[in-house]
RNA sequence: CGGGGCGUAGCGCAGUCCGGUCAGCGCACCUGCUUUGGGAGCAGGGGGUCGUGAGUUCAAAUCUCACCGCCCCGACCA
C-alpha cells in the first residue's frame, strides 16, 4: 500500500479524551475512530489488524475441528423469553420493533440462537458431538462504555459453541477449547493467565478466563506466586493470615463518632483485625447481617452465591430500623429486631473481638462470635487480600488488575432444557443436549496487544498481527534515484508477496519516521540520498531498534532474511 | 444510576468568573517558492449558526433554565 494514496489518518495530538495506551495509540495510528460512545469504525488499518486475529483464530477454531457459520444479530425476542434472559439482561440489551410492532433484540450472546438452531438439527446422538462457532457482531448496551475497544457497546466476538451428548463429551470439547485459546493468545503474543471464574449470567457449572495482565484491566486476578493457583478475585479463595486475642468480658465502651473501623482502631489502640465489621444487606426482601474481620471485605458475588439471590446493601433508614443504631455502630448482638446472621470463616473461633454495639456511639468488647451471635453460620464470604497465603501451596499470594480476553463455559443442559433441544440417547431416552459456550473479544487481543507491546513512540507489532510487515521509508520523492530505489524495492517486495506500507509522501523526513514508529510495522526500510551515495541502505527492526546494512543488488533478500529472524 | 469534568474550525486548546474590537492560537488543510536522515521555512489563503432549544438584555461563546452528547471515578459487567 501507498501511504500516498491510504486513508490512514495518523494524529500528533493525543485525544484528550482517551486515557488507556492502547486506546490513545488506536485514535492516534488511524485504526479507529469513534461514531458514539462504545461505538468505532475501523479503518483500513485497524481492519487489516482485526483480519489478522480473525485469521489466527479461525485457524485455531479449524484445527479442533470446529464448523464456522454466521447467525442474525437480529433475533426475535420470544427466543430470548424462552430461558428467561430477556428479562435477565435487561437495559443491557438493545431491542427494536420492526414495522409490525414484533418486538427484535440485538444479540449480546448466541445462546439461543444456537440452541434453536440445534434443536432443529440435532435428533439423536448420532448427530453429536458439534462444535459450531461464528465471528460476529455483538450489541450490548453497557452501562459504562469505556476504554476505547476493551468496553464497547457494538464489538466482535469469536462466539463458539459445543453440542455433546455426555457429560464426558462436555469435558472433551471444554478442553479442546482450552487448548485452541492457548494457541490463539500465544501465537498472538499474548502472556496471559488462565484462571477460574465466576460465570454469572450465563449460567453452568465451571468456567475459566483468559486473563492478561495489565494496569488498566477491569478485573481483579489472585495468583500464587509459588504455585499455579490462579482465579478471579470473584471466586477466589485463600487461607487468611492467622490472628488470635484473648478472650475478655463482654463489655460496653463509649466511642463518641467512631464510625469506621480505621477510626475506632486508633481510639482503642487496638489492631484492625481485632475488629468485626457489620454489614446489613438485603437478599430479596430479607434482610441479612454479614460479619467480616475488621481488615476484610465482603466479596458481593460469594454472598449472592450463598444467598442464592442477588443482594444490596441496606439503606441508612432500614439498618437504623433493624439494629437500632445508625451504620459504624451497629452489631450481631441485641439488635433492635432479629436478624439472620451470616460470619466470613476467617471469624470461626475468634475471641476478643470489637464490634457495633447497635447503639451509637458505643462499641462492644470481647466478643466471640461463636458464643457471641447464636445461630451463626459462616461461609467464605470475603476478597483475598494480598496477605493470605495460597489455598493451594500455602505460598503468598498477588492480586493483579487483568483484561479479560476469553471466557469457556461448561453450560451444561441450562438452555437445552428451557428450549427443548432434545435426542434420543442409545437406549431410546429423550434427553437434553449438554452444551459448552466459548467467547473471545476480538478487539481486546488487538487493545491487549497494543497495551502489552508498546513504547513512547507508539505501537509495536509482532509478524503474526502486523497489518504490514516492512515499511518502506523513501525519504525524498523528488530525488530521482532514491525514488527509483524505492519503487524498485517496493515492487521487488510485493513480488515476494511481503505485504509492505510504502511511504512515498512528500512529506519532510522527520514526519515519515514519526509515522513509521507509531503504526510499528516489525520492519523499517530506509531509501534516503546517503544510502545511495554509498549503496548502502538501513534495514531496522521497530521492536529492538536492531539496525542491518545492506546494498541495493541483495537489499529485498536482506529483508526477507531480517523478518525470518524476529517474532 | 450516584459523583465529577467537558462541549468554541478536522485535532489540541485560550476566551466564559467580570455580557460590548472575541471569533482567536498551535497543528492539520489549500496556493506558490524553498526544503528532505527524526513531526521543515517563508508568503498568501479557506474553514466555526461557540452542542441544541428557550429565556434575561439595547447587546450573549460569556448570565438563567431545560435538554442532548462525550469523558473520568464508582455501581454494574458474558
Amino acid at each position: 500500500m501507498r501511504l500516498s494514496s491510504a486513508y490512514i489518518p495518523t494524529q500528533k495530538e493525543i485525544p484528550s479524551d482517551a486515557v488507556i495506551p492502547s486506546h490513545r495509540l488506536m485514535l492516534r495510528a488511524g485504526l479507529i475512530r469513534p461514531l458514539a460512545a462504545g461505538i468505532y469504525t475501523y479503518l483500513p488499518l485497524g481492519w487489516k489488524l482485526m483480519q489478522k486475529v480473525m485469521t489466527v483464530i479461525r485457524e485455531e477454531m479449524d484445527r479442533i475441528g470446529a464448523q464456522e457459520i454466521h447467525m442474525p444479530a437480529l433475533n426475535p425476542i420470544e427466543l430470548w423469553d424462552e430461558t428467561g434472559r430477556n428479562a435477565a439482561f435487561g437495559d443491557e440489551m438493545f431491542r427494536l420493533r420492526d414495522r409490525k410492532k414484533r418486538e427484535m433484540s440485538l444479540a449480546p450472546t448466541h445462546e439461543e440462537i444456537i440452541c434453536d438452531l440445534a434443536r432443529k438439527f440435532v435428533k439423536s446422538y448420532r448427530d453429536l458431538p458439534q462444535i459450531w462457532y461464528q465471528i460476529q457482531t455483538k450489541f450490548r448496551d453497557e452501562p459504562r462504555p469505556r476504554s476505547g475497544v476493551v468496553r464497547a457497546r457494538q464489538f466482535f466476538m469469536k462466539d463458539a459453541y459445543s453440542l455433546d451428548a455426555d457429560a464426558k463429551g462436555l469435558d472433551r470439547s471444554y478442553d479442546l477449547h482450552a487448548e485452541a485459546y492457548r494457541r490463539i493468545f500465544t501465537r498472538c503474543g499474548l502472556k496471559f493467565y488462565v484462571v477460574g471464574a465466576s460465570s454469572g449470567l450465563m449460567g453452568g457449572s465451571s468456567s475459566q478466563e483468559f486473563m492478561l495482565e495489565s494496569l488498566h484491566g477491569e478485573d481483579t486476578l489472585v495468583l500464587c506466586t509459588q504455585c499455579d493457583y490462579a482465579a478471579n478475585l470473584e471466586v477466589a479463595e485463600s487461607r487468611s493470615s492467622e490472628v488470635s486475642f484473648s478472650s475478655e468480658e463482654l463489655e460496653k465502651v463509649h466511642t463518641p463518632g467512631r464510625r469506621t473501623i480505621e477510626e475506632v482502631s486508633e481510639f482503642l489502640g487496638r489492631p484492625k483485625t481485632q475488629f468485626m465489621k457489620s454489614l446489613v444487606y438485603y437478599a430479596g426482601s430479607k434482610p441479612v447481617m454479614v460479619l467480616l474481620r475488621g481488615d476484610h471485605e465482603l466479596n458481593e458475588a460469594k454472598l449472592m452465591g450463598f444467598l442464592k439471590d442477588t443482594v444490596r446493601p441496606a439503606h441508612p433508614d432500614e439498618i437504623k430500623g433493624i439494629c437500632g443504631a445508625e451504620a459504624g455502630f451497629i452489631g450481631p448482638v441485641r439488635p433492635a429486631r432479629p436478624i439472620e446472621t451470616v460470619a466470613d470463616a476467617a471469624l470461626k473461633g475468634q475471641e476478643g473481638l470489637i464490634t457495633g454495639a447497635n447503639e451509637n456511639d458505643f462499641h462492644l468488647k470481647g466478643i466471640a462470635p461463636d458464643r457471641s451471635v447464636p445461630d451463626l453460620i459462616y461461609a467464605d464470604l470475603r476478597n483475598v487480600v494480598p496477605d493470605d497465603d495460597c489455598i493451594q501451596c500455602g505460598g503468598p499470594l498477588r492480586v493483579t488488575h487483568a483484561m479479560e480476553l476469553g471466557h469457556i463455559f461448561k453450560l451444561g443442559t441450562k438452555y437445552s432444557e428451557s428450549m427443548k433441544a432434545l435426542f434420543l440417547d442409545p437406549s431410546g431416552r429423550s434427553i437434553p443436549i449438554i452444551m459448552g459456550s466459548y467467547g473471545i473479544g476480538v478487539e481486546r487481543i488487538i487493545a491487549a496487544a497494543i497495551e502489552q507491546n508498546h513504547d513512547e513512540k507508539g505501537m509495536v507489532w509482532d509478524k503474526i498481527l502486523a497489518p504490514y510487515q516492512v515499511h518502506l521509508i523513501a525519504l525524498n520523492m523528488d530525488e530521482e534515484t532514491v525514488r527509483r530505489t524505492a519503487e524498485n524495492l517496493y515492487d521487488a517486495l510485493l513480488s515476494r508477496e511481503i505485504e509492505t506500507l510504502f511511504d512515498d509522501r512528500n512529506v519532510s523526513a522527520g514526519f515519515k519516521f514519526k509515522d513509521a514508529d507509531l503504526m510499528g510495522m516489525p520492519v523499517q526500510v530506509v531509501i534516503g540520498a546517503k544510502g545511495i551515495d554509498e549503496n548502502r541502505f538501513e534495514i531496522r527492526c521497530r521492536k529492538t531498534g536492531e539496525t542491518f546494512q545492506a546494498p541495493e543488488e541483495s537489499l529485498a533478500e536482506k529483508i526477507v532474511s531480517v523478518l525470518e529472524g524476529i517474532s
